[in-house]
RNA sequence: CGCGGGGUGGAGCAGUCUGGUAGCUCGUUGGGCUCAUAACCCAAAGGUCGCAGGUUCAAAUCCUGUCCCCGCAACCA
């Protein structure tokens, strides 16, 4: 069944009543087309063989869900479209495009060069290339762990190494929605603090793999917590002693032996461990156990006190360089995570050129006797309160109602429809637009498999009889409450199709928190009653 | 039987695949320090791991059942 609106087929079992496309309404015609097919099935086999592997598809919940839509059986795949003016026509099928996914994902090597002029690419980074990973949206997993394998099975070609998926960003706990006014705009957050605060956030917040939700509150109390006190300001107050005794400059003597290169060979192994795992939360956490443990050691060691009592003495020469080095570790791990900031914590500590490879993880790179700038916050902190307190000074943050920093009650989505600019006042003919009138419920049901719709029959005393309409009320208020109750519907909306039955019109009710309380006239009054 | 995610100290979350002293961040309380961005350090309080059975020497983890929450399908017209 074929949808001319969509430009879609439809199976039989997902079409709506009396034929109609799900998502238009409209009529559906029978169509039959010649199509190209990927012989699917025939890789359903194969295609578990790989899963065995496990790090074919991950994490293991995804490789799980993948399998078991496999063993489900596969139908051979449609990848051509007739009669399509757009696309790549199919070779050697005179009027056959080819569908979608197919070059979609074909892609990966084409632009690498396969197929074409030799360029080498294709040859270093797929065929012999060590790692062929895609990192991927849960949702177009099936597609990536599914449908390409095959492909390139058929192929003979090499499968990928890896097909990672990660999952999505949730905005208090609740799905982004434009229509929920809950986006968060990472624009302005960024323009506020800076790229790499954020990719720091999402990095650290997220179990990759899994959903995770943002929130404003999260993301200060990581930047301050995180960024501003520990990092920031360790860096700060390293820097300050040894300008203060060294003359400027990175303390003179180097130190190979003590407590805090000892800590730093176990956090440089977890972070590449958890790195080689795409565990990022799990890497920062040990650049931060290092980062912590150099402010113990300073708070220990006391070099403020040293400098008061001995001056620049070798020993504190040792304590100094050993912070700073620690520090310049944590730095140099955080380079694939904040490039910018990351650089700039180097140069505070007196390295002007990042390092280009994690070899730099090593003990006992930094400088000694090189000359180091005064000390200005990486991270200044952000005063939370009035960060969250005015909704002005947070653009980028879609403001709660209320400035309400605690437990935003649910808010339902409901936003105030387009306001005039300005003052939000609209002028009367414009509020005569709409028809609104008395209709007498005759009759009520709940919609099949709907939670919420009734399916309402009103008389709005209209010569061509009752009106069918639809209402999402059923969670308030039962069918046989509603019949012979008078409401007021808006009779000159444009007729709508939910759940495949036509409303034509809308059950006015004042909604609570989401839940709707029906408008009643105060006596009663005829069908069709004005409503102004 | 539509599909999926989740329920772990006050808050937010790891840990569950591969069973073995329940962990992290924030917050709270008390103390310390003064180099540093009201920061940092030490200590403490706080958990029957949704519930009920089962397997096991041993269960947050494995099995069975059950309750609750949230997305999507598929909907406030």
């Amino acid at each position: 069944w074929y949808c001319s609106q969509c430009e879609a087929f439809y199976t039989e079992k997902e079409l709506g009543p009396d034929k109609s496309c799900p998502v238009h309404g409209t009529p559906v015609e029978w169509k039959s087309e010649e199509n190209v097919f990927f012989r699917l099935s025939k890789y359903q086999q194969p295609l578990l063989d790989w899963y065995k592997d496990p790090a074919s598809v991950r994490p293991a919940s995804r490789l799980n869900e993948v399998r078991s839509f496999v063993e489900a059986g596969l139908r051979d795949l449609s990848v051509s479209r007739a009669n399509l003016t757009w696309g790549i026509p199919f070779p050697g099928k005179q009027g056959q495009t080819v569908y979608v996914w197919l070059d979609a994902l074909t892609n990966y090597i084409s632009a690498l060069g396969f197929g074409g002029q030799e360029s080498g690419l294709y040859g270093s980074f797929w065929q012999q290339g060590d790692v062929r990973l895609h990192l991927v949206g849960k949702d177009i997993l099936r597609f990536h762990a599914v449908y390409w394998p095959a492909f390139l099975m058929s192929a003979g070609l090499p499968l990928p190494t890896s097909v990672w998926a990660h999952g999505w960003w949730l905005r208090d706990g609740r799905k982004m929605s434009k229509s929920a006014g809950n986006v968060v705009r990472p624009d302005e957050l960024i323009e506020r603090f800076g790229a790499d605060s954020l990719r720091y956030f999402m990095l650290r917040e997220m179990v990759f793999g899994q959903d995770a939700s943002f929130s404003d509150e999260a993301f200060i109390d990581r930047y301050n917590s995180d960024l501003a006190n520990d990092l920031g300001n360790t860096v700060s107050r390293l820097v300050t002693l040894s300008r203060r005794a060294f003359d400027g400059k990175t303390p003179p003597i180097p130190c190979g032996v003590n407590l805090l290169a000892d800590a730093s060979g176990p956090a440089v192994r977890d972070y590449h461990a958890a790195m080689k795992d795409f565990a990022f939360q799990r890497a920062l956490e040990s650049l931060w156990r290092l980062l912590a443990e150099t402010n113990q050691y300073i708070v220990t060691r006391e070099p403020w006190a040293l400098i008061k009592n001995e001056g620049d003495s070798d020993k504190l020469a040792r304590i100094l360089w050993n912070g700073l080095e620690a520090t310049r570790i944590v730095a140099t791990g955080l380079l694939p995570f904040m490039p910018e900031a990351a650089t700039r914590v180097l140069a505070a500590i007196g390295i002007q050129e990042p390092p280009r490879s994690l070899d730099a993880l090593q003990w006992g790179g930094l400088p000694v006797s090189v000359a180091i700038p005064e000390p200005k916050p990486v991270f200044p902190r952000i005063d939370k309160e009035a960060y969250l307190g005015s909704a002005e000074a947070a653009p980028a943050l879609a403001a709660e109602p209320k400035p309400a920093k605690k437990k935003q009650e649910k808010a339902p989505q409901q936003k105030a429809p387009e306001k005039e600019k300005g003052t939000g006042m609209i002028a009367i003919d414009r509020f005569m637009e709409t028809e609104l009138k008395v209709a007498t419920v005759q009759a009520a049901e709940r919609v099949p498999k709907s939670d919420k719709l009734l399916k309402l029959t009103v008389d709005v005393g209209e010569e061509g009889g009752p009106r069918t309409v639809v209402a999402g009320i059923g969670l308030a208020y039962q069918p046989e409450d509603l019949v012979g109750k008078q409401v007021v519907v808006v009779a000159n909306l444009q007729p709508a199709k939910l759940m495949g039955i036509e409303s034509q019109g809308m059950v006015l009710a004042a909604s609570l928190d989401g839940k709707p309380v029906l408008l009643h006239p105060a006596a009663e009054v005829p069908n069709g009653t004005r409503v102004r």
